[in-house]
This record gives C-alpha cells, sequence and structure tokens, in this order.
DNA sequence: ATTAGTTTGCAACTCAGTTGCATAAACTTT
DNA sequence: AAAGTTTATGCAACTGAGTTGCAAACTAAT
C-alpha cells in the first residue's frame, strides 16, 4: 500500500487529501491511508497544508526538506477549481512578532483564482 | 442572546471558538449560538479565524473594518495555551504570486509561545 | 386579536479524523 | 522449514465540529 500511495503522491502535480487519495483505489481502506500519510509525515517524505477547506491535504516534500521554519513555502488554494498548490519558489517573509512571542511555525494560504481557471 | 454573545465577545482579548462560547453560559443551545455567530460574521461585526486546531475561533473586528483582503491581520495561536490572538498591527505581508494568479484572501498563522506562556 | 416575520431549541445528520482490536503479512531466529 | 516476533492492514466504532429541518416561542405590525 505504502508504495502505491508512495507513487500517486509523487505523480500529483497538487497537494491531495485523504479523501482524494481514496478515490484512487477501487477498493481501499480509508483508516490504511490515514496511518499512510501519517506515517509520511512523520518520517518527512511528504508534509500536510490546512488550507481551511476542511480536508487537510498533502504533498510531497523536496529532497532537502527538513520541514523547518525557515524553509516554509506559501501555499495556493485555488477558489474555483479548489486545488491546492504548493509555491514551492516563494517563501513564507518574515514576521516581526510583538515581544516576548517566539516563533515554531507558520501557516500561510493565499486563496484566489490559479492559472488553468483564469477567465 | 445576541446581546449576551456580543457582551462576551467584546470582554475578550482573544478569539474564542463556538464550544468556548458555549461554556461561557450554564444552559445554552449549540445551534443558536452558532447562527448568532454566522450573523454577526456575515454583519462583519466579527471575523472568523481557522488556526488549524480544529476548531474556528472569532473575535470582533476593529471599527473600521469591512474584511477587505488589504486590512488583513497575522494571527498567533499559541502552543502552549492554546490562545489565539488577533495582531491587529500586523498586517499581511504582500505576496507576489506567480504569473496569472489572483489573489483573494489571505490566511496567515503564525505558531509558537506567546509572552503570557514564555518560560 | 390576528397576522407575519424572526429567533430559539431540539433532533438528527454529515464528514474528517481517530482509536481499538483482530487478522494477515513480513521478517527473524532457531 | 517451522516457530516466534514484529509490523501492516482491515473492520467497526467513536469523537467533535459543523450543519440543516422543523416546530415552538417570541416580537412587531396591522
Ligand atoms: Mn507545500
Ligand atoms: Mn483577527
Ligand atoms: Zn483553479
Ligand atoms: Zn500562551
Amino acid at each position: 500500500m505504502r508504495e502505491l500511495v508512495l507513487d500517486i503522491l509523487t505523480e500529483q502535480k497538487m497537494a491531495i487529501s485523504l479523501s482524494d487519495l481514496e478515490q484512487k483505489f477501487h477498493k481501499s481502506d480509508r483508516v490504511t491511508l490515514y496511518r499512510t500519510l501519517k506515517t509520511f509525515e512523520e518520517k518527512k517524505l511528504i508534509h500536510s497544508i490546512d488550507d481551511g477547506t476542511g480536508a487537510v491535504k498533502y504533498a510531497l516534500c523536496k529532497e532537502s526538506c527538513q520541514c523547518h521554519p525557515e524553509e516554509l513555502h506559501v501555499h495556493f488554494l485555488c477558489l474555483k477549481c479548489q486545488h491546492t498548490f504548493c509555491l514551492n519558489d516563494i517563501p513564507i517573509p518574515f514576521i516581526k512578532l510583538p515581544v516576548n512571542f517566539s516563533i515554531e511555525n507558520i501557516n500561510m494560504v493565499v486563496k484566489g483564482v490559479c492559472s488553468n481557471c483564469k477567465d
């Protein structure tokens, strides 16, 4: 199962959710896929994206990725096709927090219309 | 009910979720509070914040707020106390998107430790 | 008082995420 | 190869947030 899931994740151009993944199999168990994604995430093969649609999506990490806050990138949710893209080339800008606030992680999701759905 | 809810929202220093709100009443109906929050949000009295904890939180808007993307601010989730703060003074920085991507909205949540929980 | 519109309460449902437990499969040791 | 051990999978069942339909309670207007 894990190999099949990894294949699917590799060929995706956008992030996919657990139920997206489920539909790529004719016969599959939700829980197995769920646990596979969890395992992959733990091992830092993939990262999860909460784009606010209600279902967490997942995408492959880049080779070097350690999922550290410095190397985080912006995500984009298209409000027309509902696809979520990793904007790997767009790092999350530095934020100056109030005094005594320390930072561990950032989630930044830009919502709008993607180039495919334009017009 | 709406007046009571507005009072509670006004005295909050941080954003609160529906279930937080529910617990501020001895006897209350979840659905009424839910619909009250929806109404307030529609009327732009409050804005909702999805900080990734699984429950949407709500906070009063500033007087002038029209909830337009230009006037959006950063939110902060403390990983220790789980409190979510509006960083009203910290606007969301401008992001240069790939060509033909248009922007309608941004959600930016910084996670870390707040000043109260420091040390 | 009658009517019409609005707000509230209850029941019930959806859907994502999660857990426990038993079985199946894979891997180790003898 | 057989027995024992660990790991992966499948099924059932549950949680919690969010949501909807419907009827009763309330409010305001005629
Ligand atoms: Mn990504
Ligand atoms: Mn806010
Ligand atoms: Zn699109
Ligand atoms: Zn804190």
